[in-house]
DNA sequence: AAAAAAC
């Protein structure tokens, strides 16, 4: 069904040496993509297989049916399974979005090929008064029986260090500024303690009569996509469990959203424009709002954002921090966002806290120098070189710097008999999630694109990352290449660097040494020629980001904390990388056997 | 200067 690269390309390269006829990219992903109402599961891992699970809990499942919220990418199949959701419609069947549930055997929970000894190398720093210890097991931590019983099906055998530490923080009511690497397991570390906190808030009545819906959680992202993950993910989380789980973001008809809402909402995943728009209709009010996270906080809070997000979070009906619990999340956090943050937390645990074989011990990252006016060649001889070697399934993300070159590199890889498409933000959001599909799918397995598609979004199978364009800010690469060198996977990361990067040289040159990857002799030359520019101060590669409260204690007003990077003075003792087989060798060095579903994220 | 995010 999804042909893979080399696929395609030998069909195309055949086809086009009989007939050289281009068909331009958007006709290309027309011709065999499923109409948009088609639920088509194109999540790896959890299967399109309609499901004969039975809830073992005894409610009564129903008749073969699906549910289809009407956006593309969304539907699971499976067979609905009555809820007791006792909230606006609970003759609502909720879809079970396990595709296959066939085993809950104790088996599974065992002899996982998890290297558990490695957790206890997990660099962890916490700032804070009173931090919650961290625990070790999802039976440490009193969840409720139905969320247990979805981590199982979930085929999450322990939970991952920033969930060891970040749930216990929130479990005790308290807020949590959390950085923790790409890849790592965050959306379940802020989905779990915040559906276990709705389900023993049940009680709770919401003002009823008018179409003002009164959700009790809002998660904000900054893109579409990955708003739409987050939905997915904790619609998973939430099975049964009670809690209605709604997503809402713009380029999609308000309607089907606005009636999605009327049926009841528990937690609300939102972008911030159409959040908004849904607060100012009085469609939505915050009123009752007792959980608030932000996903890549970092990102919610730069320039672009901010206005937005305080308005939501502080000029609309929201209850003031310390009358709600606020959680935030990303794997990067500079100093100066920090500082915005905390206006809107409360008395808040720190948390930093690498992973097993931190995403740096998994990805390869290696930086070319290419002119400009070769960039296009060059990508062509790596895109040559990897249908060589890589195997079918492995999938290659190319991001540009702008929407129009985007669309160039596609209509130019396309031309070239390379299967791309693109995402960005100037294509309809029809044709951004069908471009993901196809990725995904392995149908069109390159991929050109702009920042949109640099964080958070969990696509299996990413083999390379090429930085065609590098990003300006050093953050922004981190999040890039962590979209590779997932779940355990090892990945490859190569940059085309040029004059137009000099600014970035230095950051750059630190970052690749203390993921032990080998920096070119010209770029330290470039690094300590451009030291002056310097760029912001990084809170480490290691961590991804160290508490801004504590800076001055470090004394490193003007410069950067050298005590930081060497590893001194954090009680989490030696850091002691890959867990298993030295850094990168080609063959997968993580902690997972083949087939393990971890809670990394 | 660019990208993202509402109509």
């Amino acid at each position: 069904m999804s042909a893979s690269w080399a696929d395609v390309a030998d069909s195309e390269k055949a086809a086009s040496r009989a007939k050289p006829a281009y068909v331009p990219p958007h006709l290309r992903n027309r011709q065999s993509e499923p109409v948009a109402h088609l639920p088509q599961n194109d999540r790896g891992g959890y299967g399109g297989q309609p499901s004969r699970w039975a809830p073992g809990g005894g409610v009564g499942g129903g008749g073969g049916y699906r549910n289809d919220v009407g956006r593309p990418g969304q539907g699971y199949g499976g067979r609905g399974s009555g809820g007791w959701n006792n909230r606006g419609g609970g003759w609502d069947r909720e879809v079970n979005p396990f595709g296959d549930d066939a085993d809950l055997e104790p088996a599974v929970l065992e002899n996982t090929g998890i290297n558990f000894d490695a957790y206890e190398d997990i660099p962890v720093e916490t700032s804070g008064g009173d931090v919650p210890p961290p625990v070790n097991t999802f039976a440490d931590i009193d969840l409720g029986e139905a969320l247990n019983l979805n981590i199982r099906r979930c085929k999450y055998v322990r939970p991952t260090p920033v969930q060891r530490n970040a749930i216990p923080i929130l479990l005790a009511e308290r807020d949590l500024m959390a950085c923790a690497q790409t890849g790592s397991g965050k959306t379940a570390a802020f989905c779990f303690p915040i559906i276990s906190g709705i389900m023993r808030d049940q009680h709770l009545q919401r003002p009823r009569g008018s179409r003002t819906v009164y959700p009790l959680a809002v998660i904000l992202s900054p893109t579409r996509e990955l708003a739409s993950q987050i939905h997915d993910e904790a619609k998973k989380f939430a099975y049964q469990t009670g809690v209605k789980v709604v997503v809402a973001y713009g380029g999609t008809p308000i309607n089907q959203q606005l009636r999605e809402l009327e049926r009841g909402v528990d937690i609300l995943v939102a972008t911030p424009g159409r959040l908004n728009d849904l607060l100012e209709r009085a469609r939505v009010s915050m009123q009752m709002i007792k959980f608030l996270a932000l996903d890549e906080a970092d990102r919610m809070l730069d320039m672009g954002f901010e206005p937005q997000i305080r308005k939501i979070v502080e000029q609309m009906d929201m209850p003031p921090r310390g009358m709600r619990q606020t959680m935030l999340f990303s794997a990067t956090f500079p100093s100066e966002i920090q500082r915005l943050a905390a206006d809107f937390l409360s008395n808040y645990i720190f948390l930093a806290v690498g992973r097993v074989g931190s995403s740096t011990d998994l990805i390869a990252q290696r930086v070319e120098y290419v002119h400009e006016a070769d960039k296009k060649s060059h990508l062509m001889d790596l895109l040559h070189a990897q249908r060589e070697t890589q195997d079918k399934q492995s999938l290659t993300l190319v991001f540009v710097e702008t929407k129009r070159s985007a669309d160039a590199l596609e209509n130019w890889l396309c031309m070239n008999e390379f299967p791309a498409t693109s995402i960005h933000g100037d294509r309809t959001q029809q044709e951004r999630e069908v471009a993901l599909r196809s990725f995904k799918t392995g149908r069109t397995p390159i991929l050109v694109a702009t920042d949109v598609a640099a964080r958070g979004l969990d696509i299996p199978h990413v083999a390379h990352v090429v930085n065609f364009d590098l990003p300006n800010d050093i953050d922004d690469y981190v999040h890039r290449i962590g979209r590779t060198g997932r779940a355990g996977k090892s990945g490859i990361a190569t940059a085309f660097f040029n004059e137009k990067n000099a600014q970035l040289a230095r950051q750059l040159a630190e970052l690749m040494q203390e993921a032990n990857q080998e920096v070119p002799e010209w770029l330290t030359r470039y690094a300590s020629r451009a030291s002056f520019g310097g760029g912001k101060k990084r809170g480490g590669g290691r961590f991804g980001g160290r508490d801004f409260r504590r800076e001055g204690s470090f004394g490193s007003g003007g410069g950067r904390g050298n005590d930081y990077y060497g590893g001194g003075g954090y009680g989490g003792g030696g850091y002691s990388g890959a867990p298993s087989g030295g850094g990168y060798g080609g063959a997968p060095s993580g902690g997972y056997g083949g087939g393990v579903t971890s809670a990394w994220d």
